[in-house]
DNA sequence: TACTGGATTCACT
DNA sequence: GTGAATCCAGTAA
């Protein structure tokens, strides 16, 4: 297999990168496009990883963290193919995928199909319901280990994403779930597979 | 400095 | 279906 090489300046090892690894370029493009495309890619960390299955894309509306711009919302107005974690309820992180070069936009990655490193998600998760491992934005950054450690990082360091299953057209939906804020519909932003391992 | 509420999840009824 | 858990970013004063 081709590979490209990437040296790791800290510990000075030469890190394997293959091919299908998706390149900064690639997160330039709008949100919504971007979120569409990601469902069937492979998002790896901490010897885990998943396809993923739900994908939820914000822009500039009312709803989005990038809608009024803040310290902490603001790397999705100055970077693309940057991480986006940040804490909720004070028990959950979110991973968002910043987009839209020049302009505000981030994937929220919402669920994935566990593919490796299963029994450490089971272990973080506290449970051994494959279902309920990864089916939720909450529910994959614990069985990942994805904490507020993770944002500001570049992808493809040490979390990485792939291509990895072309999901057919026909079997992508556009959901038509309210989004919550301002009770305004945003039926283009949420993207999901006929995969169990979708949010409820 | 104090207060409010959230891009969620889970237990309980 | 409903409500609690829980921390912190954002905002008002």
């Amino acid at each position: 297999m081709q590979m490209l090489f990437r040296t790791d300046m800290m510990h000075f090892r030469i890190l394997f990168i293959p091919m299908n690894f998706f390149d900064k370029s690639w997160f330039e493009q709008d949100s919504v496009e971007i979120a569409r495309k990601l469902l069937g890619a492979k998002i790896e960390y901490n010897n885990c990883s998943g396809m993923i299955v739900e994908t939820e894309a914000y822009r500039d509306d009312p709803a989005s963290h990038a809608h009024r711009i803040t310290p902490r919302s603001r790397i999705m107005l100055e970077t693309h193919a940057h991480l986006y974690v940040y804490f909720i309820y004070g028990m959950y992180h979110c991973l968002n995928i910043t987009t839209n070069k020049g302009s505000r936009g981030a994937v929220l990655i919402r669920a994935v199909e566990p593919v490796e490193g299963i029994s450490a998600m089971e272990e973080r998760r506290k449970t051994k319901i494959f279902r309920n491992l990864t089916s939720g934005p909450g529910k994959l950054c614990s069985a990942f280990g994805i904490t507020r450690e993770l944002n500001g990082k570049e992808v493809n360091g040490d979390f990485r994403i792939s291509q990895f299953k072309k999901i057919p057209e026909s079997e992508i939906g556009v959901s038509s779930r309210i989004g919550i804020s301002e009770g305004k519909d945003f039926p283009w932003r949420f993207f999901i597979t006929g995969n169990p391992c979708v949010s409820r």
